[in-house]
DNA sequence: GAGAAACCTTGACCGAGATCAAATTGGAAA
DNA sequence: TTTCCAATTTGATCTCGGTCAAGGTTTCTC
């Protein structure tokens, strides 16, 4: 399991882009050029950041809380597409209009470029390319990890993935520091981890209640989880591995 | 609907590195050097070219023929996450195991090379980086596409997005040129098309045969389509634009 | 051209998850 | 506290697509 869901920085100072998403080895200089053309932007909880087909003239990452990508019919069917978290990086240097609505779920931090020196900049300094290139290659697993999730795994065992994958970017120990065991809260509802899902959120609701049942999770309250045995969890999303998690 | 299938090199003499994939803007000495790490290997139809775990020590694009990306679960479950066609690339800068089987569907050549002199190479000259990051970006959107139809479209949809995804690649216009109608033979078997769309393959045949039924289709032998209306199609394929068909 | 082996189609039946319809919970506002 | 409303749970029923099984086609081999 490897969405693009990330720890957060260790060493930012002020903006993520600085030396996670573009400028591990920038130069100072080339610092200072991507000083100029940057500028923060804020969004509150439930607000659509970009609208799909919008004009792009930014590109930027998550400073701060969580952003979603998706995907919409006609109808209203809407599948999710991706997580923002800080750090990651929003938006396509060489392309102008947006593939999806980018949603914040909590308050967001952006920290954006404008998108044509941006361009320019990253055309003269391989690095930035580089690093962006990583990052993308690094979602596009994610992307395909979760094809599998979506194509192929039973509700039980696509709840069971989604759990593992949040525990992974952001569950403490529990106080007791038994090993194997997570404590986190749900930065979803039930609506929106159906959406990533492709399931209806009764049925989310239906197998988080015989998770709890069958003692893989324990829960307090709607969102707050605790995952006794990790390795319990990992056998009931069927990953044929621990799933990048103790690697 | 964007799937990593693209239309063949309009103007590739040997290797498709050198335009598209690469370096499209290259400077001579820098395609020299490419020359340089550069060699060809076959694939028979059927064959393995990558295992999922494997180490590799290349990088490289498709010359020839058509290979599929898939996952396994280890009771057998696979899904596919993507179809390699000519100037596709193939593995990842930064990283040595393969996260995915690639298989050989037709007989394929593949132009290599060596992981370590390209990414060296890559360090130095920011538009390959520019240019894979290009690539990878379209990869991501075509990856995130297809999670909606995975996630969220009914069978009869998702055979006519697949459907429609192949006749933008490598349909003729009939013979009678109607503006609309597509010829293609399916490059596919059955149980690859299941395995695409996270269907069984019972399920692939009987929609198939209910859109024969429906003129949605025509087919002659299991393999040959023809495609009437297009425009109908991309209907049944539940799409809510022309799916950048017609952009 | 006979036989074999993929590959594909069709039918009967079943079950996981969707849909429709109430409750119930819990947090925020008053 | 009480009220209110959104989020969640639970139940009853239905349906799409999976599973199991049997034929039918096409292609390859000898």
């Amino acid at each position: 399991m490897t969405l693009p869901i990330q720890t957060a920085n260790e060493n930012c100072e002020d903006c993520p882009i600085r030396h996670r998403a573009v400028c591990a080895r920038c130069e100072p200089d080339e610092l200072h050029e991507l000083d100029a053309i940057k500028y923060y932007r804020s969004f509150e909880a439930g607000q659509t950041i970009i609208w799909s087909g919008d004009m792009m003239n930014f590109v930027g990452s998550v400073v701060s809380g969580v952003a979603t990508l998706t995907q919409t019919m006609e109808d209203g069917r809407t599948q999710m597409v991706g997580l923002l978290l800080p750090s990651d990086f929003v938006g396509r240097p060489g392309r102008d209009g947006a593939a999806y609505n980018v949603v914040a779920t909590t308050d967001v931090v952006m920290c954006c470029f404008r998108k044509k020196p941006f361009e320019e900049l990253m055309a003269r300094t391989p690095h930035i390319a580089v690093r962006l290139l990583e990052m993308t290659l690094d979602e596009l697993d994610a992307a395909r990890e979760w094809m599998l999730v979506l194509g192929r795994k039973t509700a039980r065992e696509k709840i069971a993935s989604l759990l593992a994958i949040i525990a992974r970017r952001d569950a403490t120990l529990s106080t007791d520091g038994r090993p194997g065991q997570m404590v986190f809260d749900l930065p979803l509802t039930r609506e929106a981890m159906a959406d990533y899902l492709g399931l209806t959120l009764e049925t989310v609701s239906r197998q988080m209640s015989a998770l709890k049942k069958d003692g893989v999770i324990l829960l307090e309250g709607k969102r707050h989880v605790t995952i006794p045995d990790m390795r319990r969890l990992m056998d009931e999303a069927g990953d044929d591995s621990d799933g990048g998690f103790l690697v």
